[in-house]
RNA sequence: CGGGGCGUAGCUCAGCUUGGUAGAGCGCUCGGUUCGGGACCGAGAGGUCCGCAGGUUCAAAUCCUGUCGCCCCGACCA
């Protein structure tokens, strides 16, 4: 096995070759279609359990909808089937016959939730709907990346319905915080959070907030959407509910989104030239033991099983005990793989012993006395996975500048390393005129800005604070 | 959709300029020796002949035309 190119030589080509290498994923035979492999399903399996344990304790319920959404029903919202109308793709012949209407396979599900909310609310007794789903979706893109942008993605998707439009505006921002906090706390990406300029919402939506990390080439990562839909979908697909007042209402609808993406932003902002990084919550493996055997002496395998004992229930273990390959090649392929520590027993490990602890983040090894391993390991991860984040956090700080006016403002941009952050009119057309010059545009609405206060661009009044980046 | 690159063994690629009937490394299989940062020795398998379709030629991986696909950059877009 050859090494990568490194990290700040060409980040696209470095990104590409560690999703390979570290068998998370294949190319499938239909341009920009990639195979999950094993190794990475279990990564996304266990972000996937994160979020669910979330979804779950606010009270919602998983349910599955049809994968295919007939073109009548997609078109009675205006605006969002415009908004998706160049990335739907149509199934139009079944059976061997060809279909009498067009079936679109779902870009998202809103079209479809809404029309079955329509049958299943009737009374304020049925409110609030909770349900998330996850699915796959399917949106052809002209340029395609594993994780980051692929025309079949898996993700989740809430739908939720509600009879006041604050309720509904606090299950946005709900969800909007635990997206935050998995992005931050399990996957340790720092987040900046907001809301959605007009140019930048999704189709459809009233408000869209979202979360947005950066990558290492300066770029925002949107990670995270969570819509405030408004009774625009309600009044499309006729969700109405007769409230505690006797009159007949439309709800109140939201959404909310991640995907596999967030995986693409895990394996940016960690990896490093030797290859993945993972933080230690989803590693499917924090810890792999590898054996370095010695000629005649089958004490090493046995010491590498109980090492693996001494774990179990501290830390996901996987021992390493092929025969074919020598350990330092073992060595390599988990760092590539990203597992965030490595346990060595050799020889000379188990005379003194020991156990010899290698951490993928910082490279470091220790040696750690075995009636101290449990404890030890347990520690390592949990450093691992604080200063993973703190590392990133550190890093967007540091590519991170506030715009006083146009001149920084847009040397900024164009600088492409990362956040600009300043006073801004959220005018659409300021945006675009923004876009046209440096190719970036607003990633998120952070706040409200004092009063009196100008846009950094164009000096008209600025009623808040914006940041801005080049995204993915 | 525009620009660029590439299709030859499982993988990475050489061979093409100057046509002569297909190679290397890695991987794989078997046997043995090894293992503290990508081990070594020996034996072996592997391409309906070089993405596909035409054309030129006595002869095409190589020259010409067309076509399909993939990757990267840009535009567009979650």
């Amino acid at each position: 096995m050859k090494s990568i190119p490194p990290k700040g030589a060409d980040l696209s080509d470095w990104y590409t070759q560690v999703c390979l290498r570290a068998q998370l994923v294949d190319y499938a035979p239909v341009r920009g279609c990639i195979v999950l492999r094993p190794y990475g399903f279990a990564i996304w399996d266990l972000i996937r359990e994160e979020f669910d344990r979330r979804f779950k304790a606010t009270g919602h319920q998983n349910a599955y909808f049809p994968l295919f959404i007939p073109e009548s029903l997609l078109a009675r919202e205006a605006e969002h089937v415009e908004g998706f109308a160049p990335e739907v793709a149509w199934v139009t012949e079944g059976g061997g016959e060809k279909l009498t209407e067009r079936l679109a396979i779902r870009p998202t599900s809103e079209v479809i939730v809404g029309m079955m909310y329509a049958r299943w609310i009737q009374s304020h007794r049925d409110l609030p709907v909770l349900i998330n789903q996850w699915a796959n979706v399917v949106r052809w893109e002209k340029a395609t990346r594993p994780f980051l942008r692929t025309l079949e993605f898996l993700w989740q998707e809430g739908h939720t319905a509600h009879a006041t439009q604050a309720e509904a505006s606090e299950e946005v921002q709900q969800m909007l915080e635990i997206y935050r906090s998995v992005a931050e706390d399990i996957l340790c990406l720092p987040v900046i959070t907001g809301r959605k300029s007009e140019h930048e919402k999704f189709a459809g939506a009233a408000a869209t907030f979202a979360i947005e990390a950066l990558m290492p080439d300066g770029k925002a990562l949107q990670a995270g959407t969570s819509h405030e839909l408004g009774q625009h979908f309600a009044k499309a697909y006729d969700i109405k509910f007769t409230d505690t007042d006797e009159q007949i209402k439309h709800v109140w609808t939201t959404s909310w989104g991640v995907s596999w993406r967030i995986l693409g932003g895990v394996i940016m902002v960690h990896g490093d030239d030797r290859g993945l990084v993972l933080p230690p919550a989803i590693a499917p493996h924090q810890v792999v033991v590898v054996p370095i055997p010695k000629k005649g002496d089958d004490t090493v395998a046995v010491a590498a099983r109980e090492i693996a004992a001494l774990l179990q229930g501290v830390a996901r273990t996987h021992v390493d005990d092929r025969p074919e390959q020598t350990a330092p090649w073992k060595f390599n392929e988990w760092e590539m793989r990203g597992v965030p520590l490595r346990a060595e027993i050799g020889p000379r490990d188990i005379a003194a012993g020991q156990v010899t602890l290698a951490r993928r983040d910082t490279l470091e090894k220790v040696a750690v006395p075995r009636e101290q391993l449990a404890a030890r390991v347990s520690e390592i991860l949990a450093d691992i996975q604080r200063s993973l984040y703190a590392r990133a956090l550190a890093e967007r700080e540091r590519r991170t500048v506030v715009a006083h006016d146009r001149k920084s403002f847009v040397d900024g941009l164009v600088a492409q390393t990362g956040f600009v952050e300043s006073l801004w009119c959220a005018r659409t057309e300021c945006e675009l005129d923004i876009k046209a010059e440096t190719s970036a545009v607003s990633r998120v609405i952070a706040g409200a800005a004092e009063p009196g206060s100008v846009c950094a661009y164009c000096g008209c009044p600025a009623p808040v604070r914006a940041f801005f980046a080049r995204s993915y």
